[in-house]
DNA sequence: GCAATGGTTAACCAAAGGGTTTAGTGTTTT
DNA sequence: AAAACACTAAACCCTTTGGTTAACCATTGC
């Protein structure tokens, strides 16, 4: 099935991966994804494990925000966090295109280790 | 097969993630490294699609370098570029904890909370 | 030997990143 | 009403990034 996009790399969808990517670049960004993705939270408890101050962790949401990895919920004074895997996905399709190079590896070193094993 | 690394989310590994992630977020390198999966090119046949100087091109080629994404091969005064696919299979796999987020939504998520709950 | 080719290095620039602190805004709680 | 709480916004700092131009190797060709 064809994807409804006129042009399959606009540069709507390499703005998107510009963001992804690069949401993902950082370790703190990674880790409270790693958080999120065992379920919501609030802000304060996804700065809480980082040794950095409370701003500082609101930007690395941000950014993930921007990146549309997660949503906020406004509720009373707390914010709830939510991972949302889209552009996840969306990464992970523009992987799909490389996979067959490392894919061929794994195969031909999984038959190299069945030779050697034949070996011994 | 396990990985022979003591600790799965050493800060060796972040780096690499960190370095991965961030050659992939810009869309010139992600380009260049289109180029490269369809087969090796030199230092100027892959700055020639782009409205930049050699230099900056020659910076963005550094960065996929860097990140072992290519190898140069000197070979006179021609630097022959290849794609390397390595750590772009270290990238996929860490998505790989998240597929089932948008794979097959529902099911996977209830394997994936099952091994979660198997954890604990 | 000299000039062209392929590329890097260096110096510079503006903008973005990642951090800080201080101040401010809205909610709860007491 | 006042204080505590959960944040955000603003101003600032330093480093990194992505680009430029100009100068500088090397290697190759004539």
């Amino acid at each position: 099935m064809m994807t409804l996009r006129s042009t399959p790399t606009a540069p709507i969808d390499e703005d998107r991966l510009d963001l992804v990517f690069k949401a993902l670049s950082d370790r703190t960004r990674r880790q409270m994804l790693a958080m999120l993705s065992r379920g919501s939270a609030t802000v304060s408890e996804l700065a809480a494990p980082f040794d950095m101050s409370l701003p500082a962790a609101s930007k690395h949401l941000k950014v993930l925000e921007n990146a549309q990895l997660v949503i906020r919920t406004k509720s009373g004074r707390v914010q709830t966090c939510t991972f949302q895997p889209d552009p996840m996905a969306h990464a992970d399709q523009w992987l799909e295109h490389y996979r067959v190079f490392w894919n061929n590896r794994l195969e031909s070193l999984k038959s190299y280790l069945e030779d050697k094993d034949s070996d011994t």
